[in-house]
DNA sequence: CATGAATGAGACTTCATTCAT
DNA sequence: TATGAATGAAGTCTCATTCAT
């Protein structure tokens, strides 16, 4: 829906409390109460989107995740090159998630289902099968996600170039490296 | 300051714009119209608040890393137990440098001396002394950086535990791997 | 619309400064927040009342001028009378207008179209047909103006009374002789 | 004193309201609290300002009116070249003057003895000598006030140029014809 | 379902005045 | 008596939300 597509670009933009609903109805070429037709306030609004593309996300994540051969290198590429891939295709809705571990968002979504979740669980698995040593499960997988997402922000900020794409196959050997397979 | 210390703490934990005069002036127990006796503008107070820790951040992060002894090991510990040393004894200030990340604050912060910064020279040095192999120092510092942000991150949302100088070690070793040591 | 006319009053009766948004709304029947939907400020309004009446205003002078049979005592008359009818009907307006010259308000007016600039013009086209004698033009004007422009006041502030209009044929007289008819 | 001085400049640069108390004490190179040593508020200094000067002028104008011979032509002469005198040597007094009619001075000053007043006496005196033919004084008073009034005004917002005193002989020429000298 | 002018609570800011030093 | 930081009432303006059309 335009609502809903021009809404995750401004927020992304300007952030969430800076964007106004008269702006927000320009952008989607509607009138400002137009938007209480279909959400009860832009609280609402921000909640239906973030929980919405969070969870989506962690689904796909879970997916590519699961769709890869059972070693913990394919899983961890799997993931990464998803994460990459969506960054070059759709960096708004990238920003968008980024921007959910920080501001007062994090209140909106669950720590259940999380990607760092599927990659704690890729992690653990990893582990069970003996692939990798014993180690802190929840520290190795924020320093993964950290791995990943840290360079996505240079690219944001410009102190990095190129389509993350790019850069996966290095962030994959960091990854690798970081939890100790071999 | 107590202008400062409550308006740290309140950007912090509510965010920027949702922290009005009001509850400022409250909090630091002044009346609302001093706040402009001491500043022109809220716009002001965050941008003084922003660079001025920004900035002496990064220097003690520099201090920290020309402190220690000439390998990248040492410094990258040095570095890092700067970092989390910080976290434990004033979270508070940390997620602040947190947020200049993400947000519209980037903007106020110059790319030129910055954490990230330092890190990359510490990386560049190494790799002119031959410690570590050729690689992209822009992308390796930006891992580095993430392993160790978002560790700390964790710590803030509750999915990890502990001081975080008590994970120090690890996040140290996992560091030294992204960039190769030996 | 309600807003204009209501700020008319209240600016003339107390000055610009000293009338408060909320009194303009009260006086309006209106919220105050309304204000903002059909100016953008204050200031805003405050420029298009007087430009838009000051316009205007000139343009009448001008075509009462113009309308009068060509020798310079109709002339004058005609703008006299024009006045001194505007006065009597809407006393509000005028006192608007003579808030014009005083203020700070004469930064929003052009000098290039304005009543001396229609009086100027009369004057130095009966000079041209050899009606009255060559004069410094530009005193002149100012004087015929003060001579209409001052009555006014003392009406205003009580220490004359009765319809302007009662006046005109005396000022009528006086400017003739300012600016040397016969 | 300092204080007068530059709030007499202040106030009639940018008007009482938009004057705050602290561009006036930095003006006067006091401290803002001084102000209050001297007078009991705001208030208190416009309302001493403006009605001194005002009633030296008044007092002013009416010796120079009364040291003149008894004619009206030299009583009229004296009084024009008397505020034409000031308008060159003080145009900030001046001004204030002029505002004293206008905003929401005239309350401040008695209409008992003010400058029309003074003319007002002048043009009596000259009918009971029937040097004048019989007329409405109060009109005539107004009436030459503003053929001076208006060229000052002339003077200060550019559309006439030079020192006001050349243009005196002029004015008193108009002015002995709006009250029928001869 | 859509519109968009109106609302009014509340945000940021100004400034005359006070008061401890 | 002078200072100037602090005050807080009051001013201008913003914006999420409502409602008559």
């Amino acid at each position: 829906m335009r609502i809903k597509a021009s809404a995750l670009k401004l927020f992304v933009s300007k952030g969430v409390k800076e964007t106004t609903t008269r702006e927000l109805a320009r952008s989607a070429r509607i009138a400002e109460g137009t938007i209480y037709r279909h959400y009860e306030s832009k609280d609402e609004l921000v909640r239906d989107l973030f929980s919405g593309h969070f969870t989506q996300f962690t689904s796909e994540l879970d997916r590519a995740q699961s769709g890869a051969s059972s070693g913990i290198r394919d899983k961890l590429q799997a993931m990464i090159l998803h994460m990459c891939g969506l960054f070059d295709s759709d960096r708004t809705l990238y920003q968008f998630l980024l921007m959910v571990q920080h501001d007062a968002l994090p209140s909106l979504v669950s720590r259940e289902r999380s990607p760092v979740q599927v990659i704690r669980k890729v992690i653990a698995e990893a582990i069970d099968r003996r692939e990798i040593p014993e180690q802190d499960v929840r520290l190795s997988a924020a320093m993964v996600l950290g791995a990943v997402m840290q360079p996505a922000l240079a690219l944001i900020y410009g102190s990095l170039h190129d389509r993350m794409t790019k850069f996966a196959p290095d962030i994959c050997a960091a990854c690798e490296r970081i939890v100790h397979v071999r």
